[in-house]
DNA sequence: TAGATTGTTAATCGATTAACAATC
DNA sequence: TAGATTGTTAATCGATTAACAATC
């Protein structure tokens, strides 16, 4: 019923409607919401509705409505606890990473291989990552942040699905998947590994723009008569 | 002919096929080539057939043609030149992104308005952000990468395009298009944002895990009889 | 030959868009 | 009332998947 992209868009409709309630605002359209999260207010309507929320012919959606249901069927907590491993330049960057907080992302340890990255004391503590699997038995972690060397990656991937992680923010560029040795360790198949990969964006940018400019000068300066 | 997905696809073939050849390989095949990148080995067959490149029935593809032509077909240079506009921990952390370097990106700047960010004479040279259009132009940049506080996003996004910049990687997390300031400035709409939020990637990870776990209690232990 | 792999076509699936009726 | 907005259905669009013929 719901999928992916959509929750990833109701996931944005909230974060917009709660600075708009703080703002002062109690309704909304489908048009503003759309404007936000960059979608069109007839998409908006159909996420709505898909969650049998309803609005006013005219006067638009009661924005705490919306924020209730949304909670409820997003199922957000209000902290949400995630580890790091791999703690080199870019996780270490997400260890301080100020929106986490602001999002109720909560980052409660980061782990590490290397001894001089390990600083127990921390703001947020870095422990030696033979220390992950317990830690995240005992605090029933779900989701983590891998950010290891390539060479590394599936191992310490397979560690922390072993240890009950089901949710992976990959920074790696290697293709995670659930193998035999995590089935074997108790997850059938069912986690989920997200991808980030910054320098593919970016080489995604420069052919995009290229094609972009290419087609322009093909069909050259097209202005719509009359606007 | 080529759509965005794909062209994703066709940038992360590349990069697998230059590391087997580096390896010494010299054919490989469409299942090979899936695993690698997440995709099934009719994905593949067809996305290689679309830009005309055909293997052998029983010994799959040659290396050197894949890469010859998606380098050919991306519009890969050797070297693609960005910018950095906005040198807080996000934007600092990639100055020094070491991925970029081994997959053909050069940071040439970053810009911030804060002068005790500046740093002219550093690795990567950081200058005053009332600089940028001018080394914009100069330079010729099609790409940045936009990483400044909310407040101001807007803003410094319609300068970067009024300079030239045509595709931009938006670490904040305002919804970006192209307005009429930037229309009058000659950008003709033609310009490609792509968003990168890694907080929202979280808390997708937390609804997904969320919404597998209580799917798997519902009904329980599905295994294939007999296998 | 038998087996494995390519390559293409048609079928399916899923999401967005368009259109418009309902109604505040 | 007129105008604006919601809400739903059908049409469209686009990509993936399935199936299978071709052939090395």
């Amino acid at each position: 019923m719901i999928h992916e992209r959509m929750a990833l868009r109701l996931a944005k409709y909230l974060r917009v409607l709660r600075k708009l309630k703080g703002l002062g605002f109690a309704k909304v359209f489908s048009n503003n919401l759309g404007d936000a999260v960059g979608a069109t207010s007839a998409v908006v309507r159909k996420d709505l509705s898909v969650l049998q929320i309803s609005g006013n012919k005219r006067g638009g959606y009661t924005i705490d409505v919306l924020i209730e249901r949304l909670v409820d069927v997003l199922g957000k907590r209000d902290v949400e606890n995630v580890i790091i491993v791999g703690c080199g330049r870019v996780g270490s960057a997400l260890l301080n990473f100020q929106e986490f907080g602001r999002e109720g992302i909560r980052v409660i340890a980061g782990f590490d291989s290397d001894e001089n990255r390990v600083q127990e004391n921390g703001h947020v503590p870095v422990y030696p990552v033979s220390r992950m699997a317990g830690f995240v038995e005992e605090h029933r972690i779900d989701v983590g942040i891998l950010a290891v060397p390539d060479q590394v990656a599936t191992a310490v991937f397979e560690e922390m699905i072993g240890a009950g992680i089901r949710g992976v923010l990959n920074f790696t560029s290697v293709e995670l998947k659930c193998t035999a040795a995590c089935i074997d360790q108790g997850c059938l198949g069912e986690c989920v590994v997200h991808n980030v990969n910054i320098g593919l964006e970016i080489e995604n940018l420069f052919y995009l723009v290229r094609i972009q400019r290419e087609s322009s000068e093909t069909l050259p300066a097209q202005k719509t008569p009359g606007s």
